[in-house]
DNA sequence: GGTGTTCATTTCATTATTTGCAACGGCATT
DNA sequence: AATGCCGTTGCAAATAATGAAATGAACACC
């Protein structure tokens, strides 16, 4: 395991769980000895990306990381982009929309809009989606490079509810369709009680950079739902598309 | 040289300059060898800090900092508790208004207003203001720790502009009438024609975290309105140290 | 007020990773 | 078809990382 993978796992133990921890216990949650977790820590500290309370010992993840992200934007614009569009999609379903960015991880969520209903479907920010389990997954898999399809549906496939496809064949019949569609929709994959449909954004090559999707509670939704919802995400992720890379993704631009 | 410094120096590389960049020119601006960068390159890749375009091989960085950047976000809500009143006081004064969190590197800005107007001050977020040289700098080096306040008066001080202050005894001076006063101005000492009025954003523990500034183009600012920039910042940054921390910073909370 | 405990931090010899050179291979341009 | 430019990989030398144990500091409990 390279040090720079030992140094960022332990960003990602301080990032989950309480908002700061002390240096014991990142150490045995990171699985890494105690001086070592220091030193790691340090250096990160050096760096910008973690931050130590001077009185309390504490640590915490630090502004660089802000940072990063921010110069990261200014390069991609991709929440810029998109944040109009889910919050219209959100306005005009009334139903909590995500918006989620591939990442070697997974999707990661990196916009959220919750409805105002009470009985709601409440997602985190910076939330991993699995690829198996979610409608967002599913359509980002109809859409991407054969490859990465490929590697998803040859590992592993966790259930987290009953509901969750485990085999690959049931989910390539769901990516089929999706693609046929436009979109997918997810049943309780992931968690239960929630029904969502979500549609693909598409990169400058026609391969699919992520995702957006209304999830609602299941008892909300009906038939006529799903139909009307899945129009409006694949329209809400075309005008994404649109303005990241213009219309009809021109050639030109270089960005998957 | 740490590892994990390498690894970050080399995102800090990507962060600036193009969207992209081949494996040469950011081995050139890292100064590191080809095979080392590369080999730091694809550590970050499995991290999913960075990511590599498939078909043009160039490097940009990746989403997993922004997952890293909304789980930071969610267990201290800096931009969600500070942006209203970034906003509130962008529509009242009608100049661009600008927020800073502390790091070790210096204030980082992490959100921008600017100003609807078309000659106005615009601040690239992600930007690093230097202590000696920003209203923001001042306004923080009032109300922080005496520590840090030695460290960068002690620290060299690069002119931006021949009006950047220089010595530490000038900027003693600054930082004085900033603590007194409750607020900072800032007249060319980053950018040419450009005057601040900054106020600090207090922690916890009554010490600085970040602050909040007004630019505007020195041409159209005045006698008056500095009075009336500096009231309506300070009373910004104490709504938003309310929103973080409680009223008047309550013992309890740990965070500084 | 003293003592015991817990946790962070430092030290140092050992170990393992990282490093840079150089050679290789692919790709596009000439 | 040849040439040059990058990205990629192999290997011995160099360097940084490691873990056990000692040290120090803070705290709570007698």
């Amino acid at each position: 395991m390279s040090t720079v993978a030992k140094a960022i796992s332990l960003l990602e133990m301080l990032g989950s769980g309480a908002p700061e921890a002390a240096l014991a216990d990142v150490a045995k949650a990171a699985g890494f000895d105690k001086a070592t977790t220091r030193r790691l820590l340090v250096s990160l500290i050096a760096q910008g990306l973690v931050e130590q309370d001077e009185t309390t010992r504490l640590y915490r993840l630090g502004a660089g990381l802000t940072r990063l992200a921010l110069m990261r934007e200014a390069q991609f614009p991709f929440l810029r982009m998109s944040v109009p569009v889910v919050e219209a999609l959100a306005a005009e379903t009334g139903e909590t929309v995500h918006l989620s960015e591939y990442s070697r991880r997974g999707l990661i969520t990196v916009h959220v809009v919750e409805s105002p209903k009470a009985n709601r479907v409440s997602v985190p920010p910076g939330e991993v989606l699995p690829m198996h389990a979610t409608a967002s997954g599913i359509a980002f898999l109809a859409f991407t490079e054969e490859r990465i399809r490929e590697t998803i549906l040859a590992g592993p496939m966790p259930a987290f509810t009953p509901f969750t496809i485990g085999n690959a064949a049931t989910l390539a019949e769901h990516v089929t369709a999706a693609r046929a569609r436009g979109h997918s929709t997810g049943s309780q994959g992931f968690e239960e009680g929630v029904m969502s449909v979500a549609a693909p954004i598409l990169g400058a090559d026609g391969f699919a950079i992520g995702a957006i999707a209304v999830a609602a509670p299941r008892v909300r939704i009906n038939k006529g739902d799903i139909e009307h919802y899945g129009a409006s995400v694949a329209m809400a992720a075309r005008d994404i598309s649109a303005r990241l890379f213009g219309r009809q993704s021109p050639p030109g631009r270089k960005r998957a």
